[in-house]
DNA sequence: TTGAAAGCGTTACCAG
DNA sequence: CTGGTAACGCTTTCAA
């Protein structure tokens, strides 16, 4: 830049930097910042990174579906976590490029650190982004990635406590919303499976319910109620119970006496329900962890992949089952 | 890298970016492809920039508040569309920063484009980034900023819409919701300002309604009702909407024949209410269109900066009003 | 068809 | 204390 505030580029470089190693006069540090404001200098990242051979950002990719409001909360709070830590958050945007392909293309920025929210990655992926010089790849899925430290959230036990709950009342044959959106199956077939593992070996059954997110599909659904002959209903989330339980008491079956319904989220909008939603409250990693998980690994790359379970489960009951 | 594929970078180079300028023989390239894939090898994007001159980095700050249904499926949109046309997404992590001294860590990653929604990016700051080689700055908000394109969003419109149409109803003692939440007086501020132009010079009263996003405060909201003397009220959203009308309810207060109701937005969530939730329908730009007038600036730096009215409001009627 | 070399903006290192 | 120089990985121009 500024050789034109007549000193020497390295001279800038110490002044801008504060570097302690060497002292620069006062006038001329004065005049290297004058000549920076006026010239509207603004250090070039990619140069810097390039030189000291890494960065400080953190690269996310973009969460593809809409995100509610708790995942919404924890991206927040490890956003300004890394921050305070002094890394930069990028999120990059998915454009619908496939796991290790996708891997390649985050390489190219040459992130310090990778989180990834989600399947997708292989070890492969993993491996790419380590030799591209990622000293942490943490992912947050339901199962580990060789390679990658991994945070486990295991949507299994929203559907086995919601499972667990419906029995213990009493209930014996249990329907489970799949929703039809995709994007959504990544929660809906683990939680899915949680339920089923809950009632292994019971003689309580399984119904699975595909349903989209309109009043029409759940009109339809809910037409058809009675045949199905079930006597609970896990609805994926609060949204999709809401949904469900509208069409339910539009077509006057009645909740709970007739079924039982349980959600999950424990948004605000299960308590405005009536009947009160029960639900299955869902409990994130906090931020402020995650961010010092990240940044433990970038300081030790070396050691051991830390795999943490961090999704917790517990069911609030309330008067819809 | 690969002058261990035994040909030289520059050979590597054109291989891997399919320039057509040179023609590389069959072998080599054959050479080049296999020893990349040998060796995990990635381009460096910011040495690629930092050589070129500039990116094509499209940065945007992440939104702070959760960020509804209707704007996470605009966004999605346009990081395909602008991924379509060859442009990298970033979300840039908002550290609270604020206004220019925010432009300036955008400016370090020497972005091709920056799209900055809501307010805070000052004249200033569009120069920072211009200078830095940003070619176009585009804001997402209620007014323009000198130097950049803008895309405004009239958040007025919406309250407009709103209270033309409770007037029309011939209600006359009109409250307005404004969440007490951070964050969303970006919206609430200009909303309820919507309601005031609409109403100015009637008969009609506008009466502000704070109100925090639990159900206790709605309950205390709903205990003063009568009090207020209020014959309607626009709920800032239809999320409020539906908290306000639960307390309401709860508290014996008659929708609409007492109160009409109505929200924003027009999630499913409000045809599920009972009575039905009137709403005003929002209309944001679509995302194609947004990537496209991005690439044009990006290709016509010089241009006069576009302005455009991207907001559409209409309302919606259902039963509570 | 290929190779060599320059240069992008930074910063570390060493000589003045 | 200050300034010159080299090197980071890449693309491009020029020469072989």
């Amino acid at each position: 830049m500024a050789r034109l505030a007549g000193v020497s580029r390295a001279t800038v470089s110490y002044v801008l930097n504060n570097t302690s190693a060497v002292r620069i006069s006062e006038p001329t540090r004065r005049r290297v910042r004058e000549a920076a404001r006026e010239l509207g200098y603004v250090p070039h990242a990619a140069a810097r990174s390039l030189r000291a051979g890494h960065s400080r950002m953190v690269l996310m990719p973009a969460p593809a579906v809409p995100v509610g409001p708790l995942y919404s909360r924890f991206l927040d709070e490890l956003q300004s976590a890394l921050g305070r830590l002094d890394y930069t958050v990028v999120q990059y945007g998915a454009v619908g490029l496939q796991g290790d392909e996708a891997a390649r293309a985050w390489a190219e920025l040459r992130p310090v650190a990778v989180l990834v929210p989600g399947t997708g990655l292989g070890p492969q992926g993993v491996a790419v982004l380590k030799r591209s010089g990622a000293r942490a790849v943490v992912t947050l899925g339901p199962e580990r990635v060789d390679g990658a430290h991994a945070l486990l959230t295991d949507h299994g036990a929203v559907g086995h406590c919601a499972a667990a709950h419906l029995r213990a009342r009493g209930r014996r044959r249990i329907g489970v919303v799949v929703p039809e959106e995709p994007g959504l199956e990544a929660f809906s077939r683990p939680r899915l499976a949680g339920v089923r593992r809950a009632l292994r070996g019971t003689e309580a059954a399984v119904t699975e319910l595909p349903l989209a997110y309109t009043e029409q599909a759940a009109a339809e659904l809910a037409a058809r109620w009675r045949e199905l002959g079930l006597d609970a209903v896990f609805a994926y989330n609060d949204e999709y119970a809401m949904l469900l339980m509208r069409a339910l008491q539009d077509e006057g079956v009645r909740i709970p006496e007739e079924v039982a319904v349980v959600g999950a989220d424990d948004l605000v909008l299960g308590r405005l329900l009536r009947p009160r939603l029960s639900t299955v409250h869902i409990e994130l990693p906090s931020g402020r962890d995650l961010a010092e998980l990240v940044d433990r690994a970038v300081r030790d790359p070396g050691g051991e992949p830390e795999v943490r379970k961090v999704l917790g489960a517990s069911l609030v009951q309330r008067d819809s089952s």
